[in-house]
Order: C-alpha cells, then structure tokens, then sequence
DNA sequence: CGTTCTAGAGAACAGTGTTCGCGTACACCG
DNA sequence: CGGTGTACGCGAACACTGTTCTCTAGAACG
C-alpha cells in the first residue's frame, strides 16, 4: 500500500499528490456518469484548474481513463491476496469461496472500474493486446494459487482433463507455465482456466443484467457456482453448501 | 429474416429504408471506430444529410446504438437458432459444439456489437435493467434448449445439483421456469445458467484480451470447455474431443 | 385542387478533447 | 543569498460533438 521509499523530492511529490487528486475527481465522475461521462474539463473544473493544465500530467484523456483501469485491477488484486490471506489455509474449499466471493463483492463495490477492465474500456477502440498490466496477473496468481495449494495438498485431481486435451493445446499450456514461472502442470492449468472462466462470466452476466430477474438472491447462486466448478475439477475435500448468509443480493 | 407481410405505405416504407441505411453506416463507423467513435454528424455526412435530419427517425444518439444493439442479438439468435437446425438432432453433445462454435464465429464476427451487448454499451451508462430484448430470450433460449433435449433424451442426469440449490434459489429456479413456460426443473436451469456462464465467460475473456498469450490455438481450448462444461453437467452420451479442424485461431 | 404533414435544411447553443504561446512562481545551484 | 531554469498553470483558439429550434420545399391525402 505505502511506497517503498521516499526517492522522491518536494516538488515530485507535490507532482503525485496532483495526479492523484486528478484520479480521484476522475474516479468519482467514473461512478457517477459511467466510462463515458468522464470529461476532462469537468475534472478541471471540480479541482479549480484549466483544462490544458490536466496535459502536464496526462499526455490524453485516454491515458486518464487506462491509468484508472490500472488501479482497478491493482486494487482488485490488493483485495484478492488480502482475502487470500485471511481465509482458513487448511479448508481449501472454503478459501475459495472466500477468494471467489471477495472478487464478487470488489466488483459490486466498483462496478464501472470492473467494465472499465472487463467490459469495453470506454475509450476509442479495444486494446487489443492485453498489457499485463500487473493488477491483471497477480488477480490472476491469486485464483491459480488457490487451485495449486488444493492441488499440492492432493485434494485436486486435474488427471480426468489429460483426455481432453489436444497435445498442441498441451503444449501451449506447458509453455504457458514455463511463461508464468508457476508449478502447475497442464491438467491443472486447464482446471485454472475454467474456474477462471467460471467465475469471470458469472459477474459478467451479473452486472450487465443479464441473469434472469426471477432470481433475486445472487448470491447464493454465485455460491453454487463456485462450489460446484471446483467439484468438476476434482476436488475432493469437504465442501459445505448453504455456508454462512451471503451480504450482496442484488447490485443497488 | 423477411418481414410477415406488407402493412405499410409506400412512405412508411422508404422512411424504414433510411432507417436502415443509417444503422448500416452507423455499424460501419462501429467496426471502425469502436462504440465511442459512433458519430451522428458522421453518420449524416456519410449519408449527404444534415445531423438534424437524424432526428427524425431516432431521438437519440444513444437510441441509435440501442437499435444496434438491438439488431445485434437479433442476429446472434438467429445465427444460433441457424447452427441449432442444421447439427445432428441425435448426437447432443455435437449438436452443443456446434451451436456454441456458432455463437464464438459470430462474436470474432461482430467483435464491436458483441462488446456493444456484453460490455458496457458505450452509452453514457448501463441500463440498469435488462431489457428483455427478444434477441436476448432468443439466444439463450437456443442454449437451453440444447440442454433441455439432452435432459428430455435421458442424456443429462441434472440431479447432482439437487444437493447444491438452497431451498430459496430453487424456488426461484421454479418461479422463473414458470416465467418462461419451459418444461426444465430447477436442477436443469442450474445446469444451463452453468454452461451459459461458461460460453459467455470465456468469450468475454478472450474478446477482452484476458487469455494467456501463450494460448494460440484458443479453438481447441474453446471446443475443450464447452464438451468439458457439458461433462460436468452431468451429460453420459458419447463425446469424441479433437473433434474436426477449428477454423478460428485467434482474431485479426 | 387545396390542405396537411413530413423530411430535411440551416443556424445556433452548449459542451467536448486538444494544442499552442505566454507568464510566473518555485526549486535548485553556484 | 541571488540568479536561472523549468515545471506549472492560464487563456485563447480550433475542430469537433449532441441536440434543439425555426423554417421551407414537396409529397401524400381528402
């Protein structure tokens, strides 16, 4: 959270707290008005500056909008490991749950940062290359360890995916692994993938509006899912369903 | 495709022609330029108009790009609805790769309107409620029925679910079956929101740019998830992976 | 034929991102 | 401590945008 060091002088820290401040009045529109109400002149205009004043420290107002995907996702991250933490270490089923169930409930908390990263991020056009933006992988690494742990402690069983698998798409996964410097052998990244997957569409649909009105306890659906994904990759351990009240029903 | 019969006067038909030449440039400048870069004073350029003129068949510029959207599930609907007559009514798990195979070519096909109806739709900002915009119902409606015929045929054993629905959410699995009068018990709705979850999902991921790069042959992991999704719902039938050449690889 | 109404033009307003040139005050260095 | 450079902010300007008026030519209808 706090920086490493203070390599930084008077005036550049004066230089942080202002582009700091232009993210938070950026943040705050973000919420208000969604991806595409955030205007440069009105964040000028809430901290009392000119518009070309915001060029000093933003080269576009894309930057601006990419600058606070890139929060999003290390914020997401923090949240991730904290609640990775925090949960139970011997209960594997339950960690994930708790993992999964903190993603949900960030992206309820930051709905427009979760479409600024997930959906189209409001700018011109779709990045198309994914830059590893950091916040992205160590979201990621958090998931992954969840399935490594469960997987190291034997309770994971990825051996039924071994069919499934093509030997080129095997191999992308051993090289994949190689990439990510990660211990996890290709049924077991496969597994990663789908939860991933599972996981991801989920909150999608959720805060898109796209799961059906009749149900209104999200939660405990979000629940099932999650329980059940980790089932189908094999695990094996104690799993206890209807486990503890779920605070988020529905978004608003 | 074409419309039932031919209520409308020789007016009413050349205002639906421009109507129709406007969405068409206006999904041009979509596939451009992306949702943001969607100009009504481009649109009339194009076109020779005045941007007023506009105005006279939609009141808004976000209107326009509902229509688009509109017209984008309306298309994917049929797309799938296509895929789901042609497949091979007896081999269920083909027939599921089929569709969803269907569902992925059409969204590397419409990348912008696929983010214009799963991402944040470029609108000022979401609507809150989804509107049940007919393709919307349509489209899932093919994916479940996929499901419902394998559950019909006695292929797809949706009880292990029974244990994972709290009495709440299969009351509200109840309540929306009755909703959309189809014939599926709750653990088959559990199952379908599953593999919509995961079709959805993964799409997301992959237009998003959130796929492990390493991941060049994302047919095949595609094919593996959606045959692996129908696997964990409990279908039994035949099932052959590395199933015919994928013709997609990555987009662009 | 006369009336009605519609498609479109054209101007105008408010707002946007972005660029450029000009001061000025502050941090740094001799 | 005094001079100097530079980062900072201002203000005007340009080229856009969505949207709303008023007004007119012309087709459709009775």
């Amino acid at each position: 959270m706090a920086s490493v060091t203070q390599p930084v002088s008077r005036r550049e820290r004066l230089r942080l707290a202002t582009i700091d401040e232009i993210k938070q009045t950026a943040r705050d529109q973000l919420d208000e008005h969604g991806a595409a109400g955030v205007s440069l002149r009105a964040v000028a205009r809430a901290m009392g500056l000119t518009p070309s004043a915001l060029y000093r420290y933003f080269t576009s107002r894309d930057e601006l909008i990419a600058a606070l995907a890139a929060d999003g996702f290390a914020s997401l991250a923090d949240t991730l490991e904290e609640a990775f933490d925090l949960a139970p270490r011997d209960n594997h089923a339950r960690r994930w749950l708790e993992v999964t169930r903190a993603y949900r409930r960030w992206s309820h908390e930051h709905v427009t940062e979760y479409m600024l990263i997930f959906g189209t991020l409001g700018l011109g056009y779709t990045p198309p290359a994914s830059q590893p933006c950091d916040g992205t992988e160590r979201s990621v690494a958090v998931l992954f360890r969840c399935m490594a742990e469960a997987i190291d402690a034997g309770l994971i069983d990825p051996s039924r995916f071994a069919a499934e698998l093509t030997p080129a798409l095997r191999a992308e996964l051993e090289e994949w692994r190689a990439d990510t410097r990660n211990t996890i052998p290709p049924e077991g990244l496969a597994a990663c993938l789908i939860v991933w997957t599972q996981l991801h569409g989920f909150l999608s649909l959720e805060l898109f509006g796209h799961l059906p009105p009749a149900i209104r306890d999200v939660g405990a659906l979000f629940d099932q899912q999650m329980l059940d994904v980790l089932l189908r990759c094999g695990y094996q351990g104690p799993v206890d369903f209807v486990p503890g009240r779920q605070e988020h029903g529905r978004p608003e």
